[in-house]
Parts: C-alpha cells; sequence; structure tokens
RNA sequence: GCGCCCUUCGUCUAGCGGUCUAGGACGUUGCCCUUUCACGGCAAAAACACGGGUUCGAGUCCCGUAGGGCGCGCCA
C-alpha cells in the first residue's frame, strides 16, 4: 500500500511555522517512501474561509518547495457529506439536538462555574418526540450530534506509542450544523475514507480529535488510517504563533529575505533528536525526517535561530540560485557572478548585496583619512589586467614604499576603496572595482 | 474541573537499572586562523524539577508534589 498523506489547513488565515511543520512533515515522508501528498482546503466554515488565504497558502507551499500531488477542496464535496449524513443518521449513530449556540454557551459557563467539565449533557437524547416535534413547529431546526460510546478509545500513535482518550469525558460532536453545513471533524474522516489517506499525521493539539474520529471512522464502516501526532512548538521569546497576523507566518520569513530552507529546517528539525542544522534542499531534508526522532514534549526554538541558518545557507549559495533575485535588485551583467561570490559570505540576507553593488558598479563616497598616503599608494596602482592576485602585488608594493604593515596599512586601502571598515575581502573587489574607480576614490578629497 | 501529555546544560536533545565523574548540536566565552567582518579549527563553562519508594545499584522503574502544554466550539 503506498502512503497517502494529507496535509488540510483551513483558509482562515496565513501559514505558520506550525503548520509548515506539519506540511513539511507530511510531504517529506511522503516523499520518502514514494507516496502522494494530498493538499486539502478545509473550508467548510463559510464565515472564515477566503479565497486569498487558500491562495496564499498554496504561495507559502510552494515557496517552501512543497508541489502536493493532489488538491482538493472540502467546498467542492458537500455531496459526499451529505450521502455520509444520511448513513450515520440510518445507523443510529447521530441524534438532533435543539439548543442554540447562546444556550450552549450558558450551559458550558455554568458547568465551569461548578467546577464542572464542558461536556455537552446530552439532554437532547432525552427529547421525547412530542417535545421535538413542538420544537421544530416552533421554527427550531435542529444540530446533529454524534453519539460517542462513552469507551476508551485506543490507537498506536506512529510517533507517542500506544495512546487513548475516554471518549466519556468528550462532548458528542456536532457533525452537521442547524443550516445543514457540516463540520470539520466529519468532512475530514469522509475526505480520508474516500480518499483512503494512510497516515493522518497532524499536531499534538488533534489527539482529543483523533478519539472522536476513530469512532467516526468505525462508524462510517471504515478503517482507521495510521495517526501520528507531532509535539507542538512554540517560539522561545513567546511571540505568539498567531495564524493571522504572526510575525512568525511563513509570509513574514518570506517578506524579510530568509531563505526558504533556513524556515524549513527549523521547522522539521526542531523537537526532534537530530541536531538542528541548516539542510540546503528538501531532497537533504527528507532522508533526515523519521518519526522515531520526534520528541513528546512541547519544544521551544528561537526564531533567531532561522535567520541565523539562513544567513548560513546564503553563504554556500550558487549564483545561479540567486541570479534573478539579484538582477532585481539592478545586480547584473558580467560582474554580477563574481560580485555575487566575493561578497555572499558577508551577507544575512540576499538584499543586503544591494547595498555592496555600488562598491564595485557605482558611486560611493571614499573615507579618507591620510591623503598623502593614499595618493602615494596609487600611484604604486598596478597597470590592468588585474586579477586576485592584484591586491597582494600592489600593497606589498605599498608596503614596500611606506614602511607600513597591517591594519595601518590595509584599513585606509579598504576605507578608501569601499567606504566601509568591514566587508568582502580586497583580493576578491579589488579587480571588480577596476583601476578607474580605485583611482579615483584613492584621490578624493 | 475533567481528559491526554510533558519535565536532562540557556535552547533542541542522547540516555530505554550498573558502561553516566551524563554524550551531541545550537548558542555563549576564550584561543587560533584571517592584520576587516564572516567562515573555519581548537578549547572551556553549562543539566538529570522536588520528595518518597523499589533495588546491591536509579537520569533510567513506581507513587506523590510542583511546574508546563494541549483539548473540552453549530472553529479547524
Amino acid at each position: 500500500m503506498t502512503m497517502l498523506v494529507r496535509f488540510a489547513p483551513s483558509p482562515t488565515g496565513y501559514l505558520h511555522i506550525g503548520n509548515a511543520r506539519v506540511a513539511l512533515w507530511n510531504y517529506l515522508l511522503a516523499r520518502r517512501a514514494g507516496g502522494r501528498f494530498i493538499l486539502r482546503l478545509d473550508d467548510t466554515d463559510q464565515e472564515r474561509s477566503r479565497p486569498e488565504f487558500a491562495e496564499a497558502i498554496r504561495e507559502d507551499l510552494g515557496w517552501l518547495g512543497i508541489a502536493p500531488d493532489v488538491f482538493v477542496r472540502q467546498s467542492d464535496r458537500l455531496e459526499r457529506y451529505a450521502l455520509a449524513f444520511e448513513r450515520l443518521k440510518a445507523a443510529g449513530h447521530l441524534y438532533p439536538a435543539y439548543e442554540t449556540p447562546e444556550e450552549l454557551d450558558r450551559k458550558r459557563k455554568r458547568q465551569q462555574a461548578r467546577g464542572q467539565p464542558p461536556i455537552y449533557d446530552r439532554s437532547a437524547l432525552k427529547l421525547s418526540a412530542d417535545e421535538r416535534a413542538s420544537l421544530e413547529a416552533g421554527g427550531r431546526k435542529p444540530h446533529w450530534r454524534f453519539r460517542l460510546s462513552g469507551h476508551t478509545v485506543r490507537w498506536d500513535d506512529a510517533v507517542r506509542g500506544p495512546a487513548h482518550i475516554e471518549t466519556a469525558a468528550l462532548s458528542d460532536p456536532v457533525l452537521v450544523r442547524a443550516d445543514g453545513t457540516v463540520l470539520y471533524t466529519f468532512a475530514s474522516v469522509v475526505d480520508d475514507v474516500d480518499m483512503a489517506v494512510t497516515h493522518v499525521l497532524r499536531g499534538e493539539d488533534h489527539v482529543a480529535n483523533t478519539a472522536v474520529q476513530i469512532e467516526l471512522f468505525a462508524a462510517l464502516g471504515a478503517g482507521s488510517p495510521i495517526f501520528g501526532h507531532l509535539n507542538l512548538i512554540a517560539a522561545a521569546d513567546g511571540t505568539e504563533m498567531s495564524k493571522r497576523t504572526g510575525s512568525l507566518s511563513i509570509r513574514s520569513f518570506r517578506a524579510d529575505g530568509i531563505a526558504p530552507m533556513a524556515v524549513a529546517s527549523v521547522a522539521v528539525l526542531t523537537g526532534t533528536s537530530e541536531p538542528l542544522h541548516a539542510v540546503a534542499s528538501l531532497e537533504e531534508l527528507a532522508p533526515l525526517v523519521d518519526l522515531a526522532k520526534v520528541s513528546r514534549a512541547l519544544t521551544k526554538f528561537d526564531p533567531a535561530e532561522i535567520v541565523h541558518l539562513s544567513a548560513r545557507l546564503i553563504h554556500d549559495k550558487p549564483f545561479v540560485e540567486v541570479a534573478d533575485d539579484l538582477a532585481a535588485l539592478g545586480i547584473a551583467g558580467a560582474t554580477a557572478e563574481p560580485f555575487w561570490y566575493a561578497v555572499r559570505g558577508n551577507l544575512t540576507r540576499v538584499a543586503e548585496a544591494a547595498a555592496w553593488w555600488p562598491v564595485v558598479a557605482g558611486i560611493i563616497t571614499p573615507v579618507v583619512e591620510e591623503a598623502g598616503f593614499l595618493a602615494r599608494a596609487a600611484e604604486l596602482l598596478p597597470p590592468e589586467p588585474w586579477s586576485q592576485e592584484t591586491w597582494h602585488a600592489w600593497t606589498e608594493a605599498v608596503k614596500q614604499a611606506s614602511g607600513r604593515k597591517g591594519r595601518a596599512l590595509y584599513m585606509p586601502l579598504r576605507l578608501a576603496l569601499t567606504g566601509r571598515a568591514e566587508g568582502p575581502e580586497l583580493k576578491l573587489l579589488l579587480p571588480l572595482i577596476g583601476r578607474a574607480r580605485a583611482l579615483a576614490r584613492l584621490a578624493a578629497v
């Protein structure tokens, strides 16, 4: 049986790193097993689902390198849910309830106040046929609840091992709203059955849902897929992972010029026994994913780590991978490639290359502290053509002529040539700057 | 309140009763390299939440305490 996994976000906000963790684990596991990956939009909540978020999710996944094999949206599958609903109803698994959301809310508050669990009291089950009839005659439409067994549900969790939940501690879930639309728990199970999903790998926040859904799979006469629950990750600095606006959204990293694989590396490797490091591609990340390496404890990560790993990736990034980005910054032409290799080691973000480009191809303000020394150095500038050896040859000559060495020799030259006290190696920069520019900068007053 | 789960260096973790004077990674600090910054190399500091028990022996098993996470929606 080939592995079939799914990532099922609701299009109610932007993806954050917690979502990326789940998406990536599913994708990488499937890829490793030669299986398939479904992107399913859980958009049964008409109120909150938005097309722009749906589009954003696909974009963000694409940015991370995830290309789904199958794409579905629950809003396209309503007939399937209606069918399953009739089946469950006929089999006696569902019962109509008539409380309004406000009434249910009051009940919960009262239970909480008494120190009781806010679990649905099943009073709808005690309604007589007459009472139901009069409720409906009064204009009340029922919503439908799935009757839980009250037993302990057990499963062998793919990351946590033997797991169990007391369904008696859970509310009978509402599967169908009063307006006839279905809820996530139900649609999700129908989809997983229909599409023959083999592994449901999701966050630990879903464990209670798993118990409910296992009973739902059974009620539908289907076997359960393998369930696995990944530990939750949280920003160590307490940053909220709000799906809507959080600074930890995939989009914010993208806008910040972070390398996607830095985000992917942290999202996947955090909270596992695999040492966290920058992995350059999903191909190289895939062999590293192993459910046995996932911890069961809540894990904290430092968002700054992502920036750090991103810088590491950029330091090794080949020119071809950034050529387009550089061109967009106005960095193009024959000099672009050697320029990239000269400066990449000093960058944290690709966009920072723009700050160095004028040094080799534009106008800068040289910092001149000792005009006399620079003038003498200028006279010793070798004739072109220049190479990486030129810097050494030139500075040796200046050293002889001036008697200077060390910082006193190099720093004034760096300051005049680049306008800055720190930066890439001058032996790489100098040939790109060229004799004409170098002369002008050394002579600047 | 109930259900489920968690607790080893600052952080992520290894550890499945003796081999642990607790190992690795990131970060930190120092040194080296580089007479810039970064990279790289070397080194150092740094942890078993607490209390009982079981055992010849506990980081490892049991119980309790404390702390923490998730869930308990006509959200997903």
